[in-house]
DNA sequence: CGCATGTGAGACATCATTGTCTCATCCGCT
DNA sequence: AGCGGATGAGACAATGATGTCTCACATGCG
């Protein structure tokens, strides 16, 4: 099997690319009708279903690869080198680009209503309070703020960037600068900048 | 008309309450039945249809009553008066009741695809606007994060915040320590704290 | 008590979405 | 040119949501 590794128009790369305008779109229209994805895809519908068998199985691609994504970011993030302020810096920059898909993801995964946590989401976290409880264990982070919430206002402030950029509100060259400055540092201007 | 006030079991009470469950209920699953509004409200889906005509009807109350909460809170914080960090302080704090409605606003917004952004909205974004150059006029707040770009982020952190408290992440007291701080302190120590 | 009003439960037709199918077409490859 | 694989367009039934209806019941009021 396989045996032309030749696409036709596109293969694996439509499946990313579909994968990324429905996060896109189903970010900002979380009813939006499998004809609505598959147009915002630029692919028909029945091309859309062979490629995902329903919505569920669409959402679930969705979360595979955007989890993986997100993991392969944190990884070259680097987040347990250096000062954990650099790393913060680094995690934002190479979340980047996949800010639209975390976007989605955050807003979505509570959409498990009974089910568990998807186990994959619990590890993201983790990785993220590992570094807030770092920062603050070297004395560089602030204490009255838990790890835990840390993390939940980084999404919320990595949601709201990538929002903004695809809204035209913020140069995608400032997103990382943005959210790490208001992270880090906060509104308040104070004698040591 | 109206020549009782009396109400049988609630009425215009009974209006904002689902209105209230609704938004929660939607933040969490945009995808929700209009049955599943009904049950989550305690209604039957009958009287649901009896006050709303449909599910845009409901959609489009639900934005009016929520803005013109979130309005209302904004005028009690009296954004306008005192430095702008107590200004920020009072606002989060006026805000956290109807921090369910905005995560349900913020996220679902642009829900309307081709149609203007609804202006409420606008007006509301410029108040918070509004606030952030108060203060960086003032000296107080930094000017390289833009006044947008922190309205934005507020919305983040409060939909993050409201997030968390529903989720029992976080204690509901703790709500507007965790977002004003973080705003205007950062996580980073300093050392005029 | 009798009436009016609002409600819950359910039946029902209608509509939209979904999932599956067929068929014509296009493109790369041999 | 001929072939194979993938696609787009559309038909189709099945499913689910929606909107409207009726009816029984409860509650407040005169």
């Amino acid at each position: 099997m396989m045996s032309h590794m030749r696409y036709c128009c596109l293969m694996a790369v439509d499946r990313e690319h579909v994968l990324r305008s429905a996060a896109d779109l189903l970010t900002r229209k979380a009813t939006a009708t499998m004809d609505e994805v598959a147009k915002a895809a630029g692919i028909s519908r029945a091309t859309l279903h062979r490629q995902f068998a329903g919505r569920d199985a669409l959402v679930k691609a969705l979360e595979e690869l955007g989890l993986r994504q997100l993991e392969e970011a944190l990884d070259r993030a680097r987040l347990d080198e250096g000062a954990a302020s650099d790393a913060v810096r680094r995690l934002v920059v190479e979340v980047q680009p996949v800010a639209g898909f975390l976007a989605f993801l955050v807003t979505e995964n509570q959409l498990f209503e009974g089910e568990q946590q998807h186990q994959g989401w619990a590890r993201i976290d983790e990785r993220f309070a590992v570094l807030f409880r770092r920062g603050q264990e070297a004395g560089e982070f602030r204490i009255d703020l838990s790890p835990a919430w840390l993390t939940e206002a980084l999404y919320g402030l990595i949601g709201a960037g990538a929002w903004s950029v695809q809204d035209g509100r913020l140069a995608a060259k400032d997103f990382s600068y943005m959210i790490v400055e208001l992270l880090l540092g906060g509104v308040r201007r104070s004698v040591e900048r």
